[in-house]
DNA sequence: ATGTCTGCAAAGCTTTTGCACTGAT
DNA sequence: ATCAGTGCAAAAGCTTTGCAGACAT
């Protein structure tokens, strides 16, 4: 799934983060990235939280909270929010930069890669004169069986 | 703020709509769409309650969250989630296509316009057989305030 | 030893749901 | 006259907060 070497790299942004921030260098904290990481997939904070808690390493919802945040700011999480109740997260290091395709009718995500959109992100930067640390560009739309099905149902109306 | 036509455009797009779904059109379905209409920001459902009960128009949050679903499904209406706990909603007929800048710190949007972004869903449109119906485009970073701010605490540590 | 971080439970917010009533068809 | 749509209030789901205790420094 990871291997040892971005393991510990990520493990090192983190350690380096946590010191400039002058942030505690807790176990719970670490045993969450390693969690992160070993994800490959989207994933939001009750899955996270069930997954380690099936672990045998119990860590509260707060401080799963927390953590990301840390994660986040440190950018080694990147947080999505699909248009369902709940945000979805996605570790960050050496993750191939990528897209996402969303069905607006059953849900399912696919993930597409496109290097033109930096010439895009570029552009603005330079006209809003923002910093842009990253992006996310979702594409809404009906998969091609959600297609099928609509069809079938419109043929029987 | 919004032009005649605009608005009797809308309207006949939602009683098309409606007509073909074989639902009702009552009088809070068109009430909803003009007080959207003639919002020229991102708004959530909180502020567009409180908007149409302070113009004596009440409505329950219940008919608001429908009605907006409804006026999703027809297009009338885009919906985003900027990162926030709240969805935020934008009118989506003969605006201008654009997409936002996001600034983390202070939580600013700024829109921009960039047509290559249509290269990039007609290439995942291929790739992916979706059928896609819109998109977001979210470009998170500092901007140059924040940026300024940022910078002077840095030199005070 | 100190003060930050954690865990727990309660609270807060947004959104959804159940039910009785209203009104578009 | 029907039954979809509405309003209200309660419930549900995700996230944040307050506080006591634990532990990294």
């Amino acid at each position: 799934m990871i291997c040892a070497e971005t393991k510990s790299t990520v493990r090192k942004i983190l350690i380096d983060y946590l010191e400039h921030k002058g942030h505690r260098k807790t176990p719970e904290r670490f045993a969450i990235l390693d969690e992160i990481y070993s994800q490959d997939t989207h994933f939001d904070i009750e899955t996270l939280y069930i997954n380690m808690k099936n672990k045998n390493y119990q860590v509260s919802r707060a401080t799963l909270y927390n953590t990301i945040d840390l994660l986040l700011e440190c950018g080694l999480v990147i947080k999505h929010q699909f248009g369902k109740n709940s945000s979805l997260y996605e570790k960050a290091y050496e993750c191939k930069q990528h897209d996402h395709l969303i069905c607006t009718r059953c849900g399912k995500v696919i993930e597409f890669c496109d290097p033109r959109i930096q010439e895009i992100i570029n552009s603005a930067q330079k006209i809003s004169s923002f910093t842009v640390s990253h992006h996310s560009l979702y594409l809404y739309g009906i998969c091609s069986d959600c297609k099928k099905e609509l069809d079938s149902v419109d043929a029987n109306e």
